[in-house]
DNA sequence: CCGGTTCTGCGACCTGGTCGCATCGGTATC
DNA sequence: GATACCGATGCGACCAGGTCGCAGAACCGG
């Protein structure tokens, strides 16, 4: 929807951001895919639109993109980072043999967090990371 | 303990791989730090007792060693891995703000394996990614 | 102590991300 | 509109952490 990327540059001007391709391409490559997608996915999808924009540039409009809470990044395991809006959130499966990624049940953490909470004083951040893993299909034979 | 050490290196001479100072060295580090140690730490301390040995063939030991389940490694968060016996296997919580790591309670996440595995047939890794959040000192004051 | 195979040192390379700098261009103001 | 300010951009170099291919060294069974 075309407005939900004109609500997300609206909350950037308010914020006394400026709109910019770059960052209109950034949002509209987020907004398409409606889900996660990885830094460098991201990137490509980005050029398409806008050829010109740098690498540099889409890591720098996420950095902003997060600082305002517009996205917020997760780490799939090894070295990729994948974002998503904001109002996304939600924990990641993904298999180190296939390297799919799903969607775990929500609230999963919630006793493990609160356990760590009162033992430790620890507040765990449960979405940051992917739990990993090998899924049902790799698991069989 | 020396020992332990040549315990060790008796289990490669055993699976068919070669005893060389290079190995030698990289064991006594870990039986000395005994609990986890960055792979850049370990290359540090095996350069001090052997200091012709190459980053890149720490790299290929730690490799060797935990093909043969000598040793296993764990993501801290972000890009480091850190390394330690596989006889002392647990789950790690590191603080994203100071960066101290801490052990969890053996167990931690029973509850939630099982439960992945029962609605998604997903087979958790759990140590293999520490839990990352912020710890007591650093949420307070 | 010899030979064959495995390890090693070396340096180049790779991925994923960051930085400094000069320039460009949104935006507020007039 | 036109102007000017300052933040955003493009660019290429750089960084961390790790991997690879190769030629030569060295382990260890005979």
């Amino acid at each position: 929807m075309g407005h939900r990327v004109d609500d997300l540059l609206g909350t950037l001007r308010h914020q006394g951001e400026r709109v910019t391709p770059a960052r209109r391409a950034v949002i509209e490559a987020l907004v398409a895919a409606d889900g996660h997608l990885g830094a460098e996915d991201l990137v490509d999808r980005a050029q398409r639109s806008v050829p010109s924009v740098h690498r540099a540039t889409i890591y720098r409009t996420l950095d902003t993109l997060e600082r305002l809470g517009v996205v917020v990044h997760v780490h799939l395991g090894h070295g990729r980072a994948a974002y998503h809006l904001s109002d996304d959130v939600h924990q990641h499966l993904v298999c180190e043999v296939c390297g799919d990624v799903t969607e775990a049940p929500p609230r999963l953490f919630d006793a493990v967090a609160r356990r760590l909470l009162q033992s430790d004083g620890f507040a765990m951040r449960p979405y940051h990371f992917a739990v990993v893993g090998e899924c049902a299909r790799c698991q069989d034979p």
